[in-house]
DNA sequence: GCCGTTTTCGGCCCGACTGTTTTCAGTCG
C-alpha cells in the first residue's frame, strides 16, 4: 500500500525518534527525525513530485538516509525501522512523554523495572507508592507525577489564546507597578500569538531580583509554586474559579540582558537556534544573556533593544509573530519579509450575530461596538434557516432584517452596515437560501455547521459547489476546527484555496479564540494562489469584536499584508468588492 | 541522523532548576 501524505510521514518521524531516545540512542540522531518530520509538515510542494524528480535530497534535514526512508514509506507505505522500534516498546509507553517531568530515561526505568507500558499503569504504580522505591526517583518525582498526571488529563495541559491573555493582563501590571521592575514584557508563545498556549512566560528586568521574585511568588492568582530560583520561577495561576491551570514561568535579569531574555523566551527554540548559528558566521555566540564576541572575532555592536540583536546580524527585524522558522530568518538577511498587517489597517468586518439567531445583542448595540472599535462598516451575518440550534433566519424573519438595516443606514451614525447572512452549506453543497433570496444580500457568509463526518473528497466537493455560487462572497470557519473539542473535518484545502482563487471567493479568518480558522499556517499558500483572506469576529456578543484583536495577530502570524486582507479596504471601496463575484459570473 | 569555503570526521545551543545523591543526571525551555 503506498502513500504520500508528508503530514503521516513526519508523524511517523516524531514516533521513531521517541522510540530512539527510548532505546538510548545518540541524541543528535534523534533530532535529526524530528527535523526531518518539521520539514515534511512544511513541505510547499506534494512528495510523490519531489521523489520523482530526485529533488527530496535538497530539503533542509533530509540526507541520504532519511531520504531513503521517504521513499520506502511512499513505496510500500510502511517503515520498516518503525516496524523494529514498535515492537521492542509497547505503542502506549510513548503517552508517558506526554506527562510533565518525564523524559526518555525515566520512562524507560519504568518500562524495565516496573512494567509500565501506559498511563494507566503508572497510575496504579502511583497509587501502590512503587514509583519512589526506584533508583534515581524519591518521594518529590512520585508526588510530582502524580500531580503530571491529573494535570495532563484534566487539560491536556494547553490554554486558548484568550484565557491566557486575560491572566496576563491580571499579572503583567502588579509586577510593572513595582518601584524593582524596571522593565516587564510578555515572551514565549504568547508574544508569538500562537492559536494555544502551554504556558505564559514574562520576562522582568531589575536591580532587585529577589524582591521581584517574591512579589511573583506572593501574587494573589498564585495557586502553587512549582519551582524558585533566584533568577528563574515557575508557578501554576488560578483561573476564575480557582482552579489551579496556567503555568508560567518568570525570569528576571539585568537590565543590559533585557534585550536577549526576551528574544531568548520569546522563541521559538527553533527560531532561536537559527540565531544562534548565524551569529556564530559573524564568530559571536548569543544566549539569553549576551552577544559576545568568540577569540579572533571583531567585538559586536552595542544592543539596547531587542530589535539590535537582529541588526548586529545583519538582518531586518522579525516581528514575533514570524519566529517560528518557517523561513523567516533567510527572508529578513534578503530584506523580504512581507510587510505585516497592522490593526488600525482594518476598515470594517463581515460575520457577525444578532439576537435574531443566536446572538446576545441588537443590530443597534453591536453597530455602536464595531463603531468604538473605530470600524466604519460592518456586516450582519446571522444562522440561515437550517441552524435550528442558533435559531436560524426563515425567509420572512430575513426580510424584515435587511428592512431594519435599510433604515439603520439611512440615519447615518457614523458606521454603514451591510446585510448579509450566514448561510448553511447543506450536506450535498447545495445552500440553504435559493439564488434568488441570496440575490437581495450585499453578501454571503456560506459555512458548514452539519454533517462533519464525510470523507475528504465528499467534503470538498461540497465546499467546491458552494463556491461556485456567484452570492456566495466567502467561506466562514474553513475547516471546522473548535480547539480543544473538534478535530477540522476532513478537507482538501489547497483544492480550496485554488478554486477560493480562481471564484473569487474570499476565505474567512474566522478570529474567534475557539476558532482561530483557517489556521494561520495556511495563509502562506493562500496568499501565493492569490487567495484573498476577510478577518471576521464570528461576535455573538458586543464583547466578542475585541476577538478581532487575535484575528489581526493570527494574519501576521501567516504572513499576511494589508493588501490581502479585503476589510482593510475602506467603506468607498468594499461596496465594489463585494459585488466583484456576481458581476463576474453573472455575466460570463 | 545531517552537514560541510575547516568537506568524509567531528560538531550538532546551552543554562537553570529539581531531586537524589554526596557531585550530578534528567528535564525543560
Amino acid at each position: 500500500m503506498s502513500s504520500n501524505n508528508p503530514q503521516e510521514l513526519a508523524a511517523l518521524f516524531e514516533k521513531i525518534a521517541q522510540l530512539l531516545e527510548l532505546q538510548g540512542e545518540n541524541p543528535f540522531k534523534v533530532r535529526a527525525y524530528l527535523r526531518a518530520a518539521r520539514s515534511l509538515e512544511q513541505l510547499r510542494e506534494p512528495l510523490e513530485l519531489l521523489i520523482r524528480e530526485e529533488r527530496l535530497g535538497s530539503i533542509e534535514g533530509i540526507g541520504k538516509n532519511i531520504e531513503e526512508k521517504i521513499k520506502e514509506f511512499s513505496l510500500t507505505g510502511r517503515l520498516l525501522i518503525y516496524d523494529e522500534l514498535n515492537a521492542q516498546f509497547p505503542p502506549s509507553l510513548l503517552e508517558l512523554f506526554e506527562i510533565q517531568g518525564l523524559g526518555a530515561k525515566k520512562i524507560r526505568l519504568l518500562y524495565q523495572k516496573l512494567q509500565i507500558c501506559s498511563l494507566e499503569d503508572l497510575e496504579k504504580a502511583c497509587l501502590h507508592s512503587q514509583i519512589a522505591m526506584l533508583p534515581g526517583f524519591g518521594p518529590k518525582s512520585a508526588e510530582n507525577i502524580e500531580q503530571g498526571i491529573l494535570f495532563y488529563k484534566k487539560n491536556l495541559g494547553k490554554f486558548r489564546l484568550d484565557q491566557v491573555l486575560s491572566l496576563a493582563k491580571k499579572i503583567v501590571p502588579t509586577l510593572e507597578a513595582s518601584p524593582d521592575v524596571l522593565r516587564c514584557q510578555i515572551a514565549g508563545s504568547l508574544r508569538r500569538w500562537k492559536e494555544t498556549i502551554g504556558d505564559l512566560d514574562l520576562i522582568v528586568s531589575s536591580r532587585n531580583p529577589t524582591a521581584v521574585m517574591a512579589l511573583f511568588l506572593e501574587h494573589a492568582l498564585v495557586a502553587e509554586v512549582l519551582m524558585k530560583g533566584a533568577t528563574k520561577s515557575s508557578v501554576r495561576l488560578k483561573n476564575d474559579l480557582g482552579e489551579s491551570m496556567l503555568q508560567c514561568d518568570l525570569r528576571v535579569v539585568k537590565p543590559e540582558e533585557f534585550p536577549f531574555a526576551l528574544l531568548y523566551f520569546t522563541g521559538s527554540r527553533e527560531h532561536n537556534i537559527r540565531l544562534r548559528s548565524r551569529a556564530l558566521e559573524f564568530g559571536w555566540s548569543l544566549n539569553e544573556y549576551s552577544l559576545s564576541a568568540q577569540e579572533g572575532a571583531p567585538p559586536p555592536p552595542l544592543i539596547e533593544e531587542e530589535e539590535d540583536i537582529y541588526h548586529a546580524l545583519k538582518l531586518d527585524f522579525i516581528a514575533p509573530e514570524l519566529r517560528e522558522d518557517r523561513g523567516e530568518v533567510s527572508a529578513a538577511a534578503l530584506r523580504e519579509l512581507p510587510e505585516l498587517l497592522e490593526w488600525p489597517q482594518l476598515c470594517g468586518t463581515f460575520h457577525c450575530h444578532t439576537r435574531a439567531s443566536d446572538g446576545k445583542n441588537t443590530i443597534v448595540e453591536m453597530a455602536e461596538a464595531a463603531q468604538e472599535l473605530g470600524l466604519d462598516y460592518l456586516g450582519i451575518a446571522d444562522h440561515s434557516k437550517s441552524s435550528l440550534q442558533a435559531h436560524g433566519l426563515s425567509e420572512e424573519r430575513l426580510f424584515e432584517q435587511i428592512e431594519e438595516i435599510r433604515i439603520f443606514n439611512q440615519s447615518s451614525r457614523g458606521i454603514h452596515l451591510f446585510a448579509g447572512i450566514e448561510c448553511d452549506i447543506l450536506k450535498d453543497g447545495r445552500l440553504d437560501f435559493s439564488d434568488e433570496i441570496l440575490s437581495k444580500l450585499d453578501y454571503v457568509v456560506a459555512s458548514v455547521h452539519s454533517s462533519f463526518q464525510l470523507d475528504e473528497c465528499t467534503m470538498t466537493n461540497r465546499i467546491l459547489r458552494a463556491m461556485e455560487n456567484p452570492y456566495i462572497t466567502m467561506i466562514g470557519h474553513l475547516s471546522g476546527r473548535l480547539l480543544f473539542s473538534r478535530e477540522p473535518y476532513a478537507l482538501n484545502i489547497p483544492t480550496i484555496l485554488d478554486a477560493a482563487a480562481a471564484t473569487k471567493t474570499w476565505i474567512e479568518l474566522n478570529a474567534s479564540p475557539y476558532r482561530l480558522d483557517l489556521d494561520w499556517r495556511w495563509w502562506s499558500l493562500a496568499k501565493e494562489k492569490g487567495v484573498r483572506c476577510v478577518i471576521n469576529p464570528d461576535a455573538h456578543h458586543t464583547s466578542g469584536f475585541q476577538h478581532l484583536r487575535l484575528g489581526v495577530h493570527s494574519a501576521r502570524k501567516g504572513g499576511l499584508r494589508r493588501e490581502e486582507v479585503i476589510n482593510t479596504l475602506p467603506l468607498e471601496k468594499i461596496g465594489e468588492a463585494l459585488k466583484l463575484k456576481r458581476t463576474m459570473i453573472t455575466s460570463s
